[in-house]
DNA sequence: TAGCGAACTCGAACGGCGTACGAGAGTCGT
DNA sequence: ACGACTCTCGTACGCCGTTCGAGTTCGCTA
């Protein structure tokens, strides 16, 4: 340990250049990034407070000054995720295709983030961005017409759309991810299994037989926009007639 | 220790009349039953595999004998409570009615086992209830006039719709269990903070002003219902013209 | 310039977790 | 009588979230 009065050692030069201990190394908005990416990469599971101090640099209870809990955390990590979703301005691309944005901006960031999908269902999602969203769709939704109730409703089955069916394709993505192998060669696998239950499912053996499915991505799109499509002529079948 | 020989010890009345160890006193179907119920009672968070073990009177890892893992497990039970879903007959209560039944059935199971919210994006659904539904349902969809990717298209955006739905309204009914409030209280609770934000998001206060909540859980039954009807016309709208 | 208090980091420790392992008990067919 | 099979369970390992209190650095006031 150096005297201070150490002309060398206490030079600039020769200190560490960043990183003093005792001083806000740390910040809130550097730990939620990095949550983010750390669950982008080792998935829910895989996300820990010990490792992500070690991805940080720092010790895993240092993170405890800075946010309250894991759960708090990953609260914060949800909310942060939820700022990437982009609203579009009806005047400029037409309501169809602004609700339409809404709900595929919502899908995406779902499919990119798959470890949200088990945290969907612990909080409300409350956070400054999601705020914001809410803010920027309710916007959306009065310049396209809606009002009172229905206004919620409306965002509500679009939002509902979105996230159930990115729910499902997540857990098909989690599986093929972690056995390595592709949904197609995944439904080989289970081809005995599925043989063997057949008897009992006539109904569904005779729709896998007329509909082999090749591409399980390619299935997902058209189902999501299939339901999409329904979604926003229902919708607008009912403004039209009477409201 | 008494000897094999104790005419006391080895008779039937002196031993332990049900109990007797080395013996399969557990069974699998037994192992998935406890479990829904601990999941029920005690959340996710709540449920280990010691606690299982305890509420079963058995050591927690004798469990390992009958099921591979605790991930396994818990397909097991989301399998389990699939089995809870009814499907009806579109030729004796209508098209509208029997499609409408699918999903109001699949949101109130989710409703009612709230853990099963976290657990929809991990795994596919594949276990024989999960199955026998599919069956049935495609059934009914065959019934309906469905064919082909349609009948699986239609299938998805009904169950999307439910488990968006279930999934974010369970997010509000947990935290308002824990905190032992009512959502209404927990809205009052939380009245500052959104004040504070009120001026940067203009749309959003003036729409709680005018729509003020009174009752989460009709407005959630409400929401679902609006989403659902106008799925509905979708899909009549989607047949009726050219299919 | 000294010293105080706030801001921040971190090592040690506690109780709980999932589960691998191997020893053991009971039962059955020979 | 004896293996082989089925099933239970105590022990143990490594990881987890989190509490606590000690330690370090900084800005401010006296």
């Amino acid at each position: 340990m150096p005297s201070d009065a150490d002309p060398i050692a206490s030079s600039i030069w020769v200190r560490p250049p960043k990183r003093r201990t005792g001083q806000p190394t740390l910040t809130r908005e550097q730990i939620v990034r990095a949550s983010v990416e750390l669950l982008d990469t080792e998935g829910l599971d895989g996300f820990s407070m010990r490792r992500l101090g070690a991805k940080l640099g720092a010790g895993a209870t240092s993170l405890y000054w800075h946010v309250t809990n894991k759960e708090g955390l990953l609260e914060l990590a949800v909310d942060e995720v939820m700022g990437e979703i982009q609203i579009l301005d009806p005047d400029e691309v037409g309501w169809r295709a602004a609700l339409r944005g809404y709900a595929e901006g919502l899908r995406a960031m779902i499919l990119r983030h798959g470890w949200i999908t088990a945290l969907f269902g612990v909080t409300p999602n409350l956070g400054p961005q999601s705020m914001r969203l809410t803010e920027r769709a309710t916007d959306m939704l009065g310049k396209i017409g809606f009002s009172g109730m229905e206004l919620a409703y409306a965002s509500s089955v679009l939002s509902s759309h979105a996230i159930g069916s990115a729910v499902v394709e997540t857990a098909w993505r989690r599986t093929s991810e972690r056995s390595g192998m592709s949904v197609v060669e995944l439904m080989d696998e289970m081809r005995p299994y599925i043989d063997q239950i057949a008897d009992d499912h006539p109904k569904l053996s005779e729709w896998y037989r007329d509909n082999p499915i090749t591409d399980m991505g390619q299935l997902y799109a058209d189902s999501f926009d299939f339901g999409l499509e329904r979604i926003l002529d229902g919708l607008e079948q009912w403004v039209e007639s009477g409201k």
